[in-house]
DNA sequence: ATAAAAAATTTACGCGCGTAAATTTTCCGA
DNA sequence: TCGGAAAATTTACGCGCGTAAATTTTTTAT
């Protein structure tokens, strides 16, 4: 390799014996010069190692290889998941995506926007925070850029939704546990910030009463996305008062049960199904950590793989047709029950 | 608002009456104008929402305000809060973050390299992978991009590195462990990616020896960023051999603990310091999730603070002045003791 | 081998802004 | 009121590249 440094694109052209605009138009698609063009101009980029000025690129296209991704909260390690899961997918596709996490805060998710603006992404992938989220400001924004909510879905914004199939996780719970004992109560935040939780609670109700249950629900008090101390404080209120009406708990997510078997672990209470244990516990989501709690629990798990290729197909589909679709689409993934040992 | 379109910095100088190079002036620092000027500038800004296309600036300035934020692995949440903390400290700063994960790859980590150079970065804020990051990929990227490694030191590589000071972590929950009950045997990972692993064994060695106990270490198999599967595999096969040489388990790092702490739980084993117990366990790190443990996790914390907060201060200290230091300088953080039920 | 079609290349211009130098206007104090 | 300094403006050029249109070369068909 040559130590010779190339400035700009021109030199670089120069070099390999072509025109600017031949090599424009190879990095722009190498398929678009002929083979041998194409390799002269290799030859030359192993020789002297030159890349593109990512600025002056993007000045002048009409539309960047940019996917901006934005998640509600990055220390979730479930958001994490899914983003490392969606970002692998847009490098495959030839794209350079970039995460921004919202920090759960809704000033930073508008401004995390209005940032996104100025990088002309050819789209965006966005889970937004839910209720705290300026709906108006997003409006705005999908109006602007080709946008796919996923996880949390707010109605009617951005060009298609793809998220997990709230009623599929709910269904699979309730049914298993009132097939294997005691039917659960329902545990959950007063007042969730994401949508989900709603859709979740609401299908708890419809499933119990078909199967000739009463749905008891208890609502803990907290806010912010600390669920795992909120799930443990309301665990313990709840455990000391001893106003559970079942001895089988369905958490709304899986961080408000690890906090919750925080609680009962606290409390001396055995959790699982065998002989000798107190309380059944199972949640949804199939978060990370939820294989490394004591017990480990049972959970309806996410189509991880199924949500971020679903959002990424969809986003894709749109950049490269460059029109919306004719209507918003939905798309819900199955959930998958894992059975481990807490119920 | 007016709802009329600005498409250039010098339409919107001529609706605000003034020439472009003074709005650019303006965009640059908004106190390098007239008061009268600026206030002129600002309220056009309200009325037609005019905002300066972010690659022709970057195109032309000799340092952009980027700064780029590697980290090794996004989906373990003490690199996720870190990172937020970092994060949040370069945009009061006035600075542009962007967060990368390397997914504990070093092709990933190579390429993430490369990808930043693209984009100018002012400079940038580094975890490397440690043990399997490329070596001297990363040494060319230094020579050209200012850049503060933290949380993990490769040695001689950027113009500073902050992290935390493993001797303190480990002399503080070894003196705390063999105050209070049996001396610890450490349990680690085989071979860590992580160099900070290695400071903590010699750590434990060189403390348990000076307080005139013999330093067992127990190697677990695994590699890769799967910590908790690591520990609590190890965990189950140590405690079925009966190998252990203490029933105080002093943990390489939380996570392996939350797994080693799961493995207990499945044999049944009672943790903690009261009687009944049949172990203690204690870690390093203060990983987010270490409170809802079952039990909760002594452990020794990060100053997470310290280190997001120093290792910002170091670059932009190098942006500001735009020279390098002198020499390379080392800032270690305090760890603090958090004692909670484990051990 | 030759003309037509296809591909590649060259020419020429523009993107939105930074920035230096020269000029004009505004400001402030005496 | 006036002169000098500070601020603003004008002028002019360049950054590195995209891209349309014109031209040349290569390929394909006859």
């Amino acid at each position: 390799m040559s130590d010779t440094k190339i400035k700009n694109m021109e030199e670089f052209a120069q070099i390999s014996g072509l025109s600017r605009p031949t090599v424009s138009k190879y990095f722009h698609d190498p398929n678009s010069v002929r083979a041998s063009t194409r390799q002269r101009i290799e030859d030359a980029l192993v020789e002297y190692d030159y890349r593109p000025n990512i600025y002056a690129m993007n000045q002048n296209r009409k539309l960047t290889k940019n996917i901006g991704i934005v998640v509600p909260y990055l220390a979730d390690p479930f958001f994490a998941e899914i983003a490392r899961n969606i970002e692998t997918r847009c490098i495959v596709a030839g794209y350079s995506p970039t995460l921004f996490s919202s920090h759960g805060d809704p000033d930073l998710e508008r401004q995390i926007l209005d940032n996104l603006r100025l990088l002309k992404p050819a789209g965006v992938l966005l889970a937004p925070l839910g209720r705290a989220s300026d709906r108006s400001n997003i409006e705005a924004f999908c109006d602007e850029v080709f946008t796919v909510l996923f996880d949390s879905n707010l109605e009617g914004l951005g060009e298609a939704f793809v998220g997990s199939d709230n009623a599929s996780f709910v269904e699979q719970t309730v049914d298993y546990l009132c097939r294997t004992g005691e039917p659960p109560c329902f545990f959950e935040m007063r007042n969730p910030a994401n949508p989900n939780a709603n859709k979740r609670r609401a299908a708890f109700v419809k499933n119990m009463e078909a199967l000739g249950h009463e749905p008891h629900v208890i609502r803990v008090e907290g806010t912010g996305w600390q669920f795992e101390e909120i799930g443990k404080q309301g665990g313990l209120r709840v455990l000391e008062d001893n106003s559970l009406p079942s001895s089988t708990i369905l958490c709304s997510n899986d961080r408000l049960a690890i906090g919750f078997l925080s609680a009962c672990y606290e409390k001396g209470l055995r959790v699982g199904r065998g002989a000798g244990c107190a309380l059944r516990v199972a949640s949804h989501d199939d978060h990370p950590f939820s294989r490394f709690t004591c017990p480990s629990l049972t959970t309806a798990g996410h189509d991880y793989d199924g949500v971020a290729k679903g959002s990424v197909e969809r986003l894709l589909k749109l950049i490269e047709t460059g029109e919306r679709f004719k209507e918003r689409t939905d798309t819900l993934c199955e959930a998958q029950l894992v059975l481990r040992a807490s119920a």
